[in-house]
RNA sequence: GUGCCCGUGGCGCAACGGUAGCGCAAGGGACUUUUAAUCCCUGGGUUGUGGGUUCGAAUCCCACCGGGCACACCA
């Protein structure tokens, strides 16, 4: 994965005057061309390196090929360019030499683009300033058209020779496309009604040396997309509103919560004994202590502490790691939000639950009604609740009541579900609930009273000890969140541990870790609490309409490539 | 991890055994109300990588790399 020759010298490369040749005899070294598109990763190039200094001053006559121009940035290394590369550089240069700096600094504006279109009309043939990033130039001889883009959006730029000057507008012919400008002038309409600043003057403030995507079918390959969300977050407008909409999703959970009295904490991502969840963790190690740790996989077991100590209302916003598949729902690392109230139990978890997904969703959507892939989703207060037992009843016709674990392992296996040798009755109805019943759970609803044996965290129904006091909420067929009133028997909960460890010695990876640490603060007393998970992705999933989970996280994990 | 599909100039796409092409973008020129500006000219690709089949491979076959989707696991 180390850099080939030729990366990390774009950030520095000075192009000293006349070092440029066009065509003809071609300064350039036996270094193989660093391909950089899609699906180049610089394989070919492992070759050379190597001590690139060494390989210098080789003329190589290359009539026709500006493309295979290459530089020196005096480190004797050297980068080859794309003739737009090339170009650009030669106009930095330029400016360079015109007096003209290439990357400015600060500048004062007097509006964002956003604020000056908003209210155009009473702002018009008013004296602005404003800033942002090229997205089009129609040069048009002593008139010259750009468009502005900031915050989103565009505002065009009317540039006249006669207003600028000659010196001023002459300069014009050394920027691209990309390039970040400031401008002064005034705000005015076009013959064709166009909202336009006038420019008068203008400074640059970046000069960009790689060329965007091209201008209206933008950046597609989703690849690309995700490897340089950057580019994407400037030629895809719809993309920069999904980030929006998740940033002011987030706002309004923490909104909703604190609102409520609920204390925002932060528990450890290091964890030494991971719990909260069964899944397989990430493993790292911290060097001083010599010890291994892990990325925590949820921050249940620690807030459930603060319940001890004495804050009675908390919550967590943050990531969780799990070591495991990535598919459109899943990413590696994720955010979750964790709510714990004393005092509470499940049924409190699940009115927060409803109302939080739909005040979330009047806020970021405008309305608890919503529609993901075609689907209309009714996110208002309050959704039916359904027994597991009920749900697997009612969409797979099974009645495992009352039967052995033997009798109903057969059962899930005569409906094509398969189970562990071993499994419990409860085991298997959760099983079967997920492989038959999830899928049907469209609208949102919430599963109530989980097996104990998938739910060893969860307190015990009363009147029934094989079930707990859990729910989970389901929309589009997805798991979208978990509570359940909190398991605060000491006693009870060691046993649950010890089956987890039993287990994980089985071979079952997922399985809880013993935690000492945990059981004595349940000994010092935790009070009777419900508590609540949430995936925030997933959420923000539905109310962007979004179809992959990586649509909503603004760097997925991709496979790293050699040189992009 | 398995299956299916995909990888062609900076970007979006064609060519699907017979000379690698188009649009945008780029370079040169004309143009003072355009907005996919227009018009003339020009350059840019060892078709993801490595093998193989063939007189001839972007195209067919194999392996590898990367990606998408579905399944599996999970939230």
């Amino acid at each position: 994965m180390g850099p080939p020759q030729g990366f990390g010298v774009r950030r520095r490369v000075r192009v000293p005057g006349g070092r440029f040749r066009r065509s003809g005899s071609v300064q350039q070294s036996n270094f193989q061309r660093v391909p950089r598109g899609p699906g180049h990763h610089g394989q070919g190039s492992r070759d050379s390196s190597g001590s690139p200094g060494a390989r210098w001053g080789v003329e190589v006559s290359d009539p026709g090929s500006e493309a295979r121009m290459t530089l020196e940035d005096g480190s004797g290394r050297q980068a080859d360019l794309t003739d737009q590369e090339a170009a650009r550089l030669d106009k930095r240069r330029r400016l360079l030499e015109a007096g003209v700096p290439p990357y400015g600094g600060r500048f004062e504006r007097t509006h964002t683009v956003p604020e000056l279109l908003k209210d155009f009309d009473r702002l018009i043939d008013t004296p602005v300033r404003v800033a942002g990033r090229l997205r089009s130039i129609r040069r048009q001889g002593g008139l010259t058209f750009a468009d502005l883009q900031d915050g989103g959006q565009r505002i065009q730029l009317f540039c006249r020779k006669d207003t600028m000057g000659p010196e001023t507008y002459g300069l014009l012919d050394w920027l691209d496309i990309g390039d970040i400008v400031g401008v002064w002038g005034r705000t005015m309409r076009t013959r064709r009604g166009e909202a336009s600043v006038e420019v008068h003057g203008w400074e640059l403030l970046t000069k960009a040396l790689r060329p965007l995507p091209e201008k209206w079918h933008g950046l597609k390959d989703v690849e690309l997309r995700y490897r340089q969300r950057y580019v994407d977050l400037i030629v895809n407008p719809r993309v920069r509103d999904v980030f929006v909409a998740r940033s002011r999703a987030v706002s309004a959970i923490r909104r909703f919560l604190q609102d409520r009295g609920f204390l925002e904490v932060e528990t450890p991502m290091l964890n030494p004994i991971p719990g909260g969840a069964n899944a397989r963790p990430f493993i790292t190690h911290h060097n001083a202590l010599d010890m291994d740790l892990y990325m925590r996989i949820a921050p249940e077991l620690y807030l459930k502490r603060l319940l001890v100590g004495g804050f009675d209302k908390v919550f967590e916003i943050g990531k969780n790691f799990r070591n495991e598949g990535i598919s459109t729902k899943h990413n590696p690392e994720y955010t979750a939000v964790e709510v714990y109230e004393a005092y509470a139990d499940a049924r409190d978890m699940m009115r927060l639950t409803e109302e939080l997904f739909a005040y979330v969703a009047a806020e970021v959507a405008g309305s608890p009604v919503i529609t993901y892939q075609g689907t209309r989703i009714d996110l208002t207060p309050p959704w039916p609740r359904l027994a597991m037992t009920e749900a697997v009843a009612r969409y797979a016709g099974l009645e495992l009541d009352g039967l052995s674990d033997e009798q109903a392992r057969e059962a899930a296996k005569r409906r094509g579900v398969d189970v562990p040798a071993g499994a419990t009755r409860g085991t298997v109805l959760a099983e079967v609930f997920e492989k038959l019943v999830e899928p049907h759970l469209i609208q949102p609803v919430f599963i109530v009273d989980y097996p104990i044996e998938v739910s060893p965290l969860a307190k015990r129904k009363t009147g029934d000890p094989a079930m707990t006091d859990r729910f989970e909420p389901f929309i589009m067929g997805w798991e979208v969140a978990n509570g359940f009133s909190e398991l605060n028997d000491p006693v009870d909960q060691r046993e649950r541990f010890q089956r987890q460890v039993e287990q994980r010695a089985a071979g079952d990876e997922e399985a809880h870790m013993m935690d000492e640490d945990f059981l004595r603060a349940l000994e010092y007393g935790m009070p009777p609490a419900g508590g609540l998970g949430i995936g925030v992705d997933r959420l923000v999933m539905l109310l962007t309409d979004s179809p992959s989970i990586r649509d909503v996280i603004l760097f997925p994990h991709m496979r790293p490539r050699g040189s992009v």
